[in-house]
DNA sequence: ACATCAGTTAGATGGTTGTCGAACGATCGA
DNA sequence: TCGATCGTTCGACAACCATCTAACTGATGT
């Protein structure tokens, strides 16, 4: 994994809000954008913002459906992670 | 592992240079500070910032010997850390 | 006792970023 | 076509943070 990419992913998990958001994202096959803004005491303005992040970290992918965004974890990059803190700390 | 404690490793594992102070530090039984402060490019400021950062997040442990410190890592809490980070995502 | 060296603390600063409201663009139903 | 809804973009702002220099504390050797 090249060191840019890890570093964005680092940073990515590094908000509270935004890791919640990857988790409750992790937690289903895919999940409806509108959920999320229902559960996430944020504007929505903020959530776009924060799923871009993780969008460009490449842990999430974001589907659109119409007007409708569904968004998903890749779950190959976050294993790639795991994998690569594991080779670089231990 | 608290979520607090698991915060506080996530963002100190967030910015380059800190993470890479901690790559160093894991990469021996224990290394010098000395060392450390001949190897990275930051002032002793800096470094004593990032290393009490390390070590609040439980990461690190700090050995004083006289008037040298060696630094550790803490490879119970790093284990704990990469277990909930699997079990919290996958 | 004194000079020196290792690491910490204080204060300042420039850059980053999480957050919001508001304006916008796109899509859908009526 | 028109209004409503979903998500993005913009501009702004406050908080945080990495970094530095300088001053400080404590330990060591002479």
């Amino acid at each position: 994994m090249e060191t840019n990419e890890f570093q964005r992913i680092a940073k990515a998990l590094a908000d509270p809000r935004r890791f919640a958001i990857l988790e409750r994202i992790a937690g289903c096959k895919e999940l409806a954008c509108q959920t999320l803004c229902g559960e996430m005491p944020v504007s929505k303005a903020t959530l776009s913002h924060h799923l871009q992040e993780l969008e460009t970290a490449g842990l999430v992918s974001i589907r659109m459906d119409g007007k409708f965004a569904h968004l998903s974890l890749r779950k190959d990059v976050w294993l790639a992670y795991r994998k690569e803190l594991a080779k670089r700390i231990g």
